[in-house]
Order: structure tokens, then C-alpha cells, then sequence
RNA sequence: UCCCCGGUAGCUCAGUCGGUAGAGCAGUUGGCUGUUAACCAAUUGGUCGGGGGUUCGAGUCCCUCCCGGGGAGCCA
């Protein structure tokens, strides 16, 4: 007999283990015990007030200790940040602040934190000094909230794509193709670094080497995913990426999370309908699940960032084509800091013009110049443009990026050519354009570039859990 | 990688013309019957990022290295 018991799974357990976020939802007079960290401490003559938190919710639970309650010596070790379980009765709150609250009648406690060295104060702290506790930083409530999100939003792109029937595909983290042209790869290998071995021209011999010639960590999982697209139609992968560009930007990481859906059969209308059903899905799950730390976000972070979310949710997204934005930019009479001419790449500050000023809303750039897209697009008619389109958002720029893939065997080989990229590595990706090859297309979508967008915070280390950056790869 | 700004108490910062170091917060102690970043009073706390130089004397001026932030390039 479960039925009408908010969590049924802990009947018969319901005062072992409980959350702070299902004691919320518990009747008045609910005997439970509570188990978490305390975030502060405040006392009166003849009670005390204590801020628990266990990281199910943003809201902590108010612990009420009157005098008597707890021996002194118990008391005494409840500091900030010291990790205790607390029994009691829920009880309406006579004050402000809170519906309900613990009224408690023992405390255990698991493990002090010494005020006088624990590093998180009840009072504000820098962004940056946090950065440097990474592991300490999720007990405060912009990182708690940060990674509720980010749980949140992961969740939202599993189920946005399951439901549409795409296949989950993990592509190979480490690599052999040293020319997905995307950036600059990590080398993996097991070679002894102080004496490699050489071959007779004194080049270090890969052949040795773990996998027989040379290695890398992944910057992409395009590639392999259409492999998967051309077998299930619609994939997805989910999974990290690593840059080893030495890039120092409140954007860039060198290990980050990147969604890459390929879809067969799609043509770049249908990307674009799939991007832009993506971004209002998931913004609207988190939105529904996760109101409290937007609203922290909203007051703390970033006054803009509710509305901005709500709006994008319910707008529909404008379109324009490259060719069309850049006429849009010339006569905007703007003075811009870089040039706007047919066949340069749009700047942010082109990018935000367009989707804050001109659209004022998100806004799909397609059919950019070949030669600022990548080989794998497919060309248009017209064999100057191709079939690529970036979503771009107001406050951030560009968070999307997709394309039609060239299905055509000969004009492939010819794009890779003049990118002038070796042939051979690609022989299987050639291979899925002579078997039973048909259109297909997909986007990327850098994960922490969307936590960026959603919380509001301005530095990629902030939406990560452990940052991997230029000279710094702690914890 | 390049350009700009910064590094002073546990945290956030002030420090004048080069003259020997200061505030708020937290910590500690005491007070207060319901607090919400509690409040009130008292109080502890410093290798001024590292190294070198100029000077009678350097937190302050010069050189250099390290670290952090912002911008640029690259991109997601």
C-alpha cells in the first residue's frame, strides 16, 4: 500500500534516510532525521539556529535546538561546515524565511571542520577563490546550484533524444586520425619521453609506440557518429573532448563535454528544426526542475537570465542566410571593430548584433562561404556556400553549430583537396559515401557553453566541475 | 601565444611624496528567548606572490619569474 506517499520507496525507512528536499514535501509532525553539512550557526540566549544543507536542494533546512536539547559538548561542535545527522520533528516555522523547520532532538555528529581554518565563510566569496577549493566550492550555493543545473540539463538531452528514438553511441575518446582539422590534439602514448625510440632517419619510430603509430585524445566524435547515423538513423554522442590549444578565455577549456546528434536522411531544414526544438526542450526542463537555482542565478548571477530563458523558450527562432546577414550588418551603419565583408567569418559582436538587435531573439545563420567551413559540409548549388548553420542567442553568441554533411563521393574528395588534407585516414569516412551513402546531417553543442547560457555565469571554470586549463589540471 | 590590469591578515580590500602596516568580514571571548549574511562589546591575527637591484631606509621605485582577472586570436 504505497499510493498517496510522496516517496513510497522509503516507507518503513521513511526516518533513516531522508532529504532535506523530501522533508520539504513531508507533513507537519513527520519524525525524520536529516543528514548534511551545516552551512552556519546562529545563537540566542536559549537556542540555536542551524543552516543545514545536503546539496538536494538549493534551500537548506533551519534546525531549531533549544537550551537543554543537545548536551553542550555537542553543541559545540556544530561549525560551519562540520557534517552532522540531526533528528527532530518538522514543525511549522513560527518566523519568516521558511514553511517548516526541524525542531531537533539529538544531533550526532560525523565530522568537525575547525572554524578557525575551514576556508568557506558564511559571507561572500570571490569566484576566483573559490576556483582554487574546487573541493570545497560545491558546498556553497552558487556551485551547488551550478551542478544541479548541469545534472539537470544532461538529464534533458538524454531524454530529449530517447524519446525521439536516437541511439546513444560512444565515440573513441583516444584517436589515431591526426587531422580532424579541429584543433590542436594531446598526443597519447606509453613512449619513454626522455629516450623515445628512433627510427634509422632519427625520427621517434611510432611504429613502438602503444598503437603502432601516434595518438591522440579526441576532438570530435562527428566523424565516428555518422558511421552510427548511416546504421540507426538518428545517434548522439555525449561525451568529453579535449583541445590542446593554448587558449586563455573565460571560454575555453581543454577538456570539455560536447552533444553531437547526426541524423541520416536529414537535410539542413530538418537540423535546423532539430537544433531548434533541442534548445527550447531542454531550457524548459530546466526551467521546470530546477526554478530555485535559476532564481539564485537570476538575483545573484545575472538579472537577465529567467528572461532570457523563458523568452527563448516560447520564440519562435528567426532565420536568415550568411549572404543576407552581411547585408543586414553593412547597412546597420554600425561602426564594427572588425570588417563585414561577403566571405569573412561573422564576429561575436556580429553574432550578438543579429540576435539581439536585429531579431531579438535566437536566430539560425545558414549557407556560409565554403571557404570558412569546414570539408565535410555539404557545397549548395550554387558552389560557393554551404549547408552549415550556427544557432546564435542573445548575451551569449553562438552556442550551436551544425551542418548538411557532403553525401557526394567525387565533391568530398575534391573539398578535402583543397583543404588540403591527406586523403588516405578518411578511406572509411569515403567508404560511407560509395555504400548505400545518403544526406545526413548534425550540430555540437558544447555543453558548458549551454551551462554558460543557462546560469548566467561568465567563466567556463564555473560551470565544470574540475576545469582543465592552460597550466592547471588540479584535483 | 600577444596586449592591459592585479597579487598586502583566513576572505574582500585601503595604504598619500619612499620613512617601518590598516579597515570590514571570519576566528576567539563575553552578552542577548526566534535568528535568516543575526545583532552588540572586546580581542587575536602580517616573510606585503618569489628572487634580484636602487636607497641611510622599499608594500611603495627598477629588473625578472610565478600566479589570477579582462581583452585578442582559436573555437564549442
Amino acid at each position: 500500500m504505497t499510493s498517496g506517499h510522496p516517496f513510497p520507496y522509503l516507507i518503513g525507512m521513511a526516518s533513516q534516510f531522508v532529504s532535506v528536499k523530501q522533508a520539504y514535501a513531508l507533513t507537519v509532525g513527520s519524525e525524520i532525521t536529516l543528514r548534511g553539512w551545516v552551512r552556519s550557526r546562529r545563537d540566542s540566549k536559549g537556542i540555536t539556529f542551524i543552516e543545514l544543507n545536503d546539496g538536494s536542494r538549493f534551500k537548506s533546512m533551519q534546525l531549531v535546538v533549544d537550551a537543554g536539547a543537545v548536551p553542550d559538548e555537542t553543541l559545540k561542535q556544530v561549525t560551519t561546515g562540520s557534517s552532522i545527522a540531526a533528528s527532530g520533528t518538522l514543525v511549522e516555522s513560527p518566523a519568516k524565511g521558511q514553511a517548516v523547520e526541524l525542531k531537533v532532538a539529538a544531533i550526532q555528529i560525523y565530522g568537525g571542520a575547525d572554524p578557525a581554518n575551514y576556508p568557506l565563510q558564511k559571507k561572500g566569496h570571490t569566484l576566483e577563490f573559490l576556483r582554487e577549493i574546487s573541493h570545497l566550492r560545491v558546498r556553497s550555493n552558487t556551485f551547488g546550484a551550478a551542478f544541479r543545473v548541469r545534472n539537470a540539463l544532461t538529464h534533458a538531452i538524454h531524454t530529449f533524444f530517447q524519446e525521439r528514438d536516437f541511439i546513444y553511441v560512444q565515440t573513441p575518446i583516444i584517436t589515431t586520425s591526426d587531422c580532424e582539422g579541429a584543433g590542436q590534439m594531446f598526443g597519447v602514448t606509453t613512449l619513454n619521453l626522455q629516450q623515445p625510440p628512433r627510427a634509422q632517419d632519427g625520427k621517434i619510430d611510432w611504429q613502438q609506440d602503444f598503437f603502432g603509430r601516434p595518438a591522440y585524445l579526441t576532438v570530435s566524435g562527428q566523424l565516428e557518429a555518422e558511421i552510427f547515423a548511416l546504421a540507426f538513423s538518428k545517434v548522439y554522442t555525449f561525451g568529453p573532448t579535449f583541445r590542446a590549444e593554448n587558449s586563455n578565455t573565460p571560454r575555453h577549456l581543454a577538456e570539455f563535454w560536447m552533444i553531437e546528434p547526426e541524423m541520416a536522411f536529414y537535410e539542413l531544414a530538418d537540423d535546423m528544426r532539430l537544433a531548434e526544438e533541442f534548445l527550447k526542450t531542454t531550457i524548459r526542463y530546466v526551467l521546470d526542475h530546477c526554478r530555485e537555482d535559476l532564481e539564485f542565478f537570476n538575483q545573484f548571477i545575472e538579472k537577465s537570465v529567467l528572461a532570457t530563458l523563458e523568452h527563448v523558450a516560447e520564440s519562435k527562432f528567426g532565420h536568415i542566410t550568411y549572404t543576407d546577414a552581411i547585408q543586414e550588418l553593412k547597412k546597420s551603419g554600425k561602426a564594427w571593430d572588425f570588417p563585414v565583408d561577403w566571405g569573412g567569418d561573422l564576429q561575436t559582436e556580429h553574432e550578438r548584433f543579429l540576435s539581439e538587435e536585429v531579431f531579438k531573439k535566437p536566430v539560425i545563420v545558414t549557407d556560409y562561404p565554403k571557404e570558412i567551413k569546414a570539408f565535410y559540409m555539404r557545397v549548395n548549388d550554387d558552389g560557393k556556400t554551404v549547408r552549415a548553420m550556427d544557432v546564435l542567442v542573445p548575451r551569449v553568441g553562438e552556442i550551436i553549430g551544425g551542418s548538411q554533411r557532403e553525401e557526394r563521393h567525387d565533391v568530398l574528395r575534391e573539398r578535402l583537396r583543397d583543404a588540403g588534407l591527406d586523403e588516405k585516414p578518411y578511406w572509411w569516412y569515403f567508404d560511407l559515401r560509395r555504400y548505400g551513402s545518403v544526406p545526413h546531417s548534425g550540430f555540437g553543442l558544447g555543453l558548458e557553453r549551454m551551462m554558460m547560457y543557462l546560469t548566467g555565469l561568465k567563466n567556463i571554470r564555473d560551470v565544470i566541475p574540475f576545469p582543465r586549463t592552460p597550466g592547471n589540471a588540479d584535483f
